[in-house]
DNA sequence: CAATAAAGTGAATATTGATTCATATTATTG
DNA sequence: CAATAATATGAATCAATATTCACTTTATTG
């Protein structure tokens, strides 16, 4: 007998993998989902596109991929702001820091964020964008059903009112007012991000 | 010499424009921009696929003036409710007024209404929608702008809180929570569009 | 009707980008 | 090295639509 992969190999595989994603985002960040084509990544990766499918089954599940790993770290940084270890703020801070640690991070990725929050792609990618989304909307509910229990917000539906808020950020942030709009420059950072806060906090609150 | 045009060869010429533009937004209303292809639109009208370019330049074109002729009506109709004609309201019974018309119309039409707010489409597309969901940025701009001046709202940003407002809007009604979202038939309409007004009203005020 | 111009047709072509696959290369082991 | 298996290649193929264009039909006028 003669040929068994070996530690080497698997890592070899492993690295190989990160770097396709790795270009993929590259991608993305650079041109957006509209960019994300197989040759692009395979150029981006200095492989031929057909070792993509190696590595990938489709463009959709690339897609996905690219989604999460683009995705998951931001999410997890609005849910340590929002749900601190230390429990000694108001819900109310709390929800000002998530707000404000998103929409730093938004406006501080440019591009990426761009594409993930706001991009018009593909149905299929869509989807993906959805549950980014959902997760966020996901958070904010907690967090203002917390609040409602504790007399700190007002009596208020915390699936609806956490969908306003995901939806206002979005719009402020990456639409005509936020990255590359055609009002973009009106605001610099601080006051677009206090505006915002301002805006949300004082619709949650009582 | 033998032919020229006559008021019925240009009548003609205008219904079937009419027609055909009529056909994309049907085409629209049932599937989306996904389902906007040329031949799909020709089987709708019951022309050649040819004939779709004796009146449109090209496929960007048709988008461009199904987004125009889908979307118009919808602003004049939120327009007239921020600005009616006589002026014996206040500016937040305004402001409630508009969103309300907003949302019922977005949730009456369902499928077209996806379509025109958030229904991914192609870039080309997509430089429309913005300037239709600006639109309504303007006039809930001017509505916030004037309720400054007239002290029934706080000092604020009026373009970017109507941003936001439009942002708010879009996500409540098409995403998760409307139009054939994940979490949609929690809410009824009455229910969902009362949230809605809350917390946008409640952010606007002093 | 004959001449002319516009409108309409739809099969053929062009384009774009995903996906496949026969072949070549590389790694592993005895 | 020889045998074997995994990995990589990239040109060829496929698919889905937009777009063109040579030809047909229709309308208008003298």
């Amino acid at each position: 007998m003669a040929y068994r992969p070996t530690e080497k190999t698997e890592a070899h595989k492993r690295a190989r993998n990160q770097s396709l994603l790795d270009a993929a985002i590259s991608v993305v960040a650079r041109g957006g989902f509209q960019a994300l084509t197989i040759s692009a990544v395979a150029d981006e990766a200095n492989v031929a596109t057909g070792t993509v499918y190696k590595y990938f089954e489709s463009k959709a599940h690339l897609c996905t991929e690219v989604f999460r790993a683009g995705s998951g770290r931001e999410v997890e940084q609005v849910q340590a702001a929002a749900f601190p270890k230390e429990r000694n703020q108001t819900c109310l801070d709390r929800l000002n820091d998530a707000i404000t640690i998103f929409a730093q991070r938004a406006l501080a990725g440019h591009r990426l964020a761009y594409a993930l929050i706001a991009e018009p792609v593909d149905p299929m990618v869509e989807a993906e964008r959805l549950k980014y989304r959902h997760a966020y909307a996901g958070i904010f509910s907690s967090l203002i059903e917390e609040g409602i229990e504790k007399h700190e917000f007002a009596e208020q539906d915390p699936v609806l009112v956490a969908a306003a808020i995901v939806g206002a950020l979005a719009e402020t942030l990456v639409g005509p007012l936020g990255i590359g709009g055609p009002a973009s420059g009106k605001f610099d950072e601080r006051a677009l991000i206090d505006g915002i806060t301002t805006f949300c906090l004082k619709a949650v609150r009582i």
